[in-house]
Formats: C-alpha cells, sequence, structure tokens
DNA sequence: GGACTCCTGTCCTAGTGCTCCAAAGCACT
C-alpha cells in the first residue's frame, strides 16, 4: 500500500509541474518514477529498512527522488509535494484529467478565468467565457463541456474478457465488409492486460472503410474522423480507435498500435541508433522502406529476437530477450492438465464425466476436481462422507480412462483463525487440496498474511488458490503481505496459482514477476464451474505470458504428477 | 528530475494524425 501512495504523490508532482511549466524532463522523472513504483513488486519500505541507499538501485529513481522516498518513510510526507499542492488547487488537477485538455489550456483557463475546478470550468463555458480566450472557439468550448459530460464513463476501464468480445464483434463487423482485407484488434487488449481502457482496432482496405466504421451500429458519438483514422465513443460508453494503413504496413502498423508506448519509444530509439526509424508504416532507412509487412520483420532489422505482445510494456523485456534469445513462452500444448474445478457436487454445472470429458477433448493428462469445501454452505460445500462418496465416484471413472485421470481434491477454505476446514484424515486421502479464502476479507494485513501462511503450512496443502481475492472491476483485493506469503509457500513447497478465471486473473503480472524471481511455483486453474470454463486456461496462459512463466515455472507443465502429491 | 561522463556539464524518450484556429495543442501506441 506504502508503494501506491508514494507513487500517487510523485504523480500528483509531475501534474502540478506541468501545469506550472516546469521543465519536462523533471516532469517525466517524476512521471517514469510514479510508474515505475506503482508496478513494482518489492515493498519499497522493506528495501529502505534493509538499506535506504538500496533505493538508487531502481530505474528512474536517482539521489533526489530516493531522498523524497526516505522523507515519506520518515516524516509520513513529501515537502516538495506538499508545497506544490498549495500553489495549485486539487481541483485544477481534475481538469487536466479532461479529454482535450491538457496542461496548456489547464493554465489558460486558470490565468486567465481564475478557473480552478470542473464546476467552474463548467459555468465558465455555459456562459461562453471561454470561447474569447486565445486559441479557443465555439466548437473547443461546445468539446469542453463535452468532455465534462463524458468524464466518468470515459475514464472507466472494462475488464480483458469484455474488452475481447466488443473488439471482436467489431472485427466480425469490418470483416463482411468487402473494402476491409484485414482486420484485428491492438493496444492493451492485444497485451492482455487485465483492465482495458479503449479498443485499437487495425485494418487494410479502401479509406471508406473510415466511414463505415463511424456509421457502425453501437456507436454513439465520433470523437475525429480522418483519412487513416477515427475515434468513436460506443453507446456503452467505451472509445474505440480504428486505423486504416496499407498492407505492405499491416505489420509496422500492428507493431506500433500494439505498444505498449513505452516499448514502442523504446526500440524507436535502438532503431534511431543504428541510423534507421520506425513508425507505424516501417522501419526506414532514410526515405527507404526496408521491412513493415510483418512485425518479425521490424525485430529483426533492429537486431532484436522476437518479443511477444503480452511482454511489451519497456519493463527490461528488450534486455531480457536480448541475453534470452531461446526464451520460449508457455504454450497452450505445454499445459498438461488444469488444477482448479468444481462440478455439481458443490456449486459447479457438470458432472464428474462431463467435466472429464471436456478435459481429454483438450488432450489433457490430468484434471483436478475440487469442490468446495463443508463451510461454504452457499456453494454446497461438501461435509466429510460426501466427499469421500465423491471420491469413490472418481475411483470408478478413473477406472474408465486411459492416459488420462480425474485428480481427487478439494478446494478447502482457509478459516479466520489459519485452519483448515477439513480434518488432515480426509485430506491425505486427496491427490491434492488446494486452500483459498472466502470469508473474512477484512482482516488487517498483518493477520490476513499470518492467516494465510498458516494454512499452507498445513503438510497436506498442494496450492494458495486465488492469492489476493481480488474480482476485476467489483472486489479489492484484500490487504496481504504476498511476498511474506511466496516466501512462506516455497520453504513449504506449495504453489501459488494463477486463476485463470477472467473475472479473477489473480495473481497479477508483478506478482508473477515476483513468484518468477522468487522461485515460487505457480499453478494455472481455471476455477472452472462448467465444462465450458476449461476455456479460461487462454486467459491464464496469457497472464504467464505477462509474468514472463516458462513451463518449469508452471505446476501444471510438470508431466510427473507425483510432484502434486508431494507428501504421499 | 535521471543517467552518464566527468567532477561540471550534457543530454534525455519516437513519430504521426486530427482538430480547430489559423500555429499549436492534444491525441494515439
Amino acid at each position: 500500500m506504502e508503494n501506491q501512495k508514494i507513487a500517487k504523490i510523485f504523480s500528483e508532482t509531475s501534474d502540478i509541474l506541468e501545469i506550472l511549466g516546469d521543465s519536462r524532463f523533471k516532469i517525466r522523472a517524476y512521471r517514469q518514477a510514479s510508474q515505475t513504483i506503482e508496478t513494482y513488486p518489492y515493498h519499497l519500505r522493506d528495501i529502505y529498512e534493509d538499506d535506504p541507499k538500496k533505493l538508487d538501485d531502481i530505474p528512474g529513481i536517482g539521489k533526489a527522488l530516493m531522498g523524497k522516498i526516505i522523507e515519506i518513510f520518515e516524516t509520513g510526507d513529501c515537502r516538495k509535494h506538499v508545497d506544490l499542492v498549495r500553489k495549485i488547487k486539487p481541483g485544477v488537477l481534475d481538469i487536466l484529467r479532461l479529454r482535450g485538455i491538457g496542461p496548456k489550456k489547464t493554465k489558460l483557463f486558470l490565468d486567465e478565468l481564475g478557473i480552478d475546478s470542473v464546476v467552474k470550468l463548467k459555468d465558465a463555458a455555459k456562459r461562453g467565457l471561454l470561447r474569447e480566450l486565445p486559441g479557443m472557439g465555439e466548437k473547443s468550448e461546445d468539446d469542453v463541456l463535452l468532455a465534462i459530460e463524458s468524464y466518468g464513463r470515459l475514464t472507466a476501464r472494462m475488464p480483458m474478457y469484455q474488452a475481447l468480445s466488443i473488439a471482436e464483434g467489431i472485427i466480425d463487423y469490418l470483416k463482411v465488409n468487402k473494402k476491409v482485407k484485414k482486420a484485428t484488434y491492438a493496444g492493451s487488449l492485444r497485451r492482455r492486460l487485465e483492465t482495458i481502457g479503449d479498443i485499437d482496432i487495425l485494418a487494410c482496405g479502401s479509406p471508406k472503410i473510415i466511414g463505415d466504421f463511424c456509421d457502425m451500429p453501437g456507436v454513439a458519438h465520433v470523437e475525429a474522423k480522418g483519412d487513416t483514422k477515427a475515434t468513436v465513443i460506443l453507446e456503452s460508453g467505451i472509445q474505440v480507435d480504428l486505423r486504416v494503413v496499407p498492407e505492405e504496413s499491416f505489420g509496422a502498423a500492428l507493431y506500433y498500435f500494439t505498444g505498449s508506448k513505452a516499448h514502442n519509444i523504446a526500440t524507436r530509439k535502438i532503431a534511431q541508433k543504428k541510423g534507421m526509424k520506425i513508425n507505424e508504416y516501417g522501419v526506414f532507412k532514410g526515405k527507404k522502406s526496408v521491412a513493415g509487412k510483418t512485425e518479425d520483420e521490424i525485430f529483426k532489422k533492429i537486431g532484436l529476437p522476437y518479443i511477444i505482445p503480452e511482454m511489451r510494456e519497456d519493463t527490461g523485456e528488450i534486455e531480457f530477450m536480448k541475453k534470452n534469445p531461446r526464451f520460449k513462452p508457455l504454450e497452450e500444448s505445454d499445459i498438461q492438465g488444469d488444477l482448479h474445478s468444481h462440478t455439481d457436487w458443490s456449486d459447479g454445472k457438470s458432472s464428474l464425466a462431463e467435466m472429464a470429458e471436456a478435459a481429454q477433448a483438450r488432450g489433457y493428462k490430468y484434471l483436478a476436481i475440487t469442490d468446495h469445501s463443508q463451510s461454504v454452505k452457499v456453494a454446497h460445500g461438501m461435509e466429510v462422507p460426501r466427499l469421500e462418496k465423491q471420491l469413490l465416484e472418481i475411483d470408478k471413472l478413473n477406472k474408465g480412462f486411459k492416459g488420462f485421470r480425474l485428480l481427487k481434491g478439494c478446494e478447502v477454505d482457509i478459516l479466520k483463525d489459519g485452519s483448515l476446514d477439513m480434518p488432515d484424515s480426509i485430506l491425505e486421502k486427496l491427490d491434492i487440496v488446494v486452500a483459498s479464502v472466502h470469508t473474512y476479507f477484512q482482516l488487517p494485513e498483518k493477520e490476513q498474511t499470518t492467516r494465510i501462511i498458516k494454512a499452507i503450512q498445513n503438510p497436506f496443502v498442494t496450492l494458495l488458490a486465488h492469492p489476493t481475492g481480488k474480482l476485476t472491476g467489483m472486489r479489492e483485493a484484500y490487504d496481504v503481505d504476498l511476498l511474506k506469503v511466496m516466501r512462506a509457500a516455497k520453504k513449504a513447497q506449495v504453489a501459488i496459482e494463477l486463476n485463470c478465471n477472467p473475472f479473477r486473473l489473480d495473481l497479477d503480472t508483478k506478482h508473477l514477476r515476483a513468484a518468477r524471481d522468487m522461485g515460487v511455483m505457480v499453478s494455472l486453474g481455471t476455477d472452472s464451474h462448467s465444462a465450458s470454463h476449461l476455456e479460461f486456461i487462454e486467459y491464464g496462459i496469457a497472464m504467464a505470458h505477462r509474468g514472463w512463466l516458462q513451463p518449469e515455472n508452471i505446476l501444471n507443465c510438470q508431466k510427473c504428477i507425483d510432484f502434486i502429491r508431494k507428501n504421499h
């Protein structure tokens, strides 16, 4: 939590410096530091308590920012930030966040009309005061009002699976159009971020596509419309950007449009040093295009191995891939089985046989049946006798399988005191024990952490499921020191789950990276509640890509399922 | 502000499209 606080202080500092017209390099330094800290997998406090000087080792943190981080730990605040906040009212920062309004216009409104809040801005726009300002007109004034009205809707992010479904719908719509030769989605959706701010679509074909796109059903408002790109807002409030490029530039445009911005800048810089230029039309030597049809071609031209979209965040992937050109990201065929599923014995919809059939259809060697334990009444959790009955049923089914088996398991609730919801006498009969939290989300961090660590120290536990309890866009993670939990998990030889259910996607990228660095085994589980949910594994694979995981980091990729039964 | 090179100073992270007002701001990755 303290990392987030520091990131926010630095982010606000950069925003205020921008309005005040300070050095753009200083502004960038604060902004970059904020972003680095926000996604940094380790607690800055741990580093500070170990040796404050080591804060300087974090990329983008130098002597000055290190001093400010130390100041925040020692005094609870940062003098410079406090002074800046005094200079500019917080309402001014709200204006800066409106679409179409940047630091220049924010400063203009403040200096000329004393506007220091969105409410005052709205009032001034309605009274026609803004149009009198230099560089403003009637249209700009209307745009300000529109930006204020749509602010809440346009800043909301949606879960990735929702964006994926909308994007696929748009692509289907475009592809039936004969003017469209190719269409695909790019941006953060292609990089498989857990939440998506807007949808980016790339197409090849006639420029008339732009008009058809803007007339598409479900478009509420056309924000911009030119010869090669358009931006629309859907009725649902989602922004969709379309870019149309010539076919020979498709690879370059896909690369540009996939991002991230930081990754693009980093590779464009590499190209510059080699006397080339990368833009969305290709790689250029002087005016001559030397690559652009495919992404692969672009990487080759600038001397890099292909980097998969999910890794393109400029968080070290370029250096990593240079050093490890043979790095092979996880593939679906590496997955030997699914380690978290439910049936109609608890709150699932499918039978044991249906789940087994679906798992075999995917080519799995095993599927862990992990129905809920007794205390989860709403999910028809199983008491010991019913679980024993299920185990007999699984034995019976397993006799009929060849090269496949159902693993006997249970998703056992972690009780408030860290004990497990099922006695050891039944746990020892299982192939796999999945421990998880479904209650007491509000415990203080220390208590929650201790509770979970106690649970995974039970010798029969195989893995900790959905380790933070977050539900994308609906429920925040509970307070837990996950690094401490992971250290304990490593010691206890317990795996940490990457829950592939698109509502969860728990662990997130930074903790997956940390798990990888720490050598903690990660388990992919779809948490399927029906046979069709087994396909959620694809979301997990994408998340594994974002966490740079390879088959050796993943429990499900181990061919030997005896590993799962570590205590048998 | 950082990073790097040198110790006081220099450079720093790309490249392009759209809009609205008539050059620049803001947007996109």
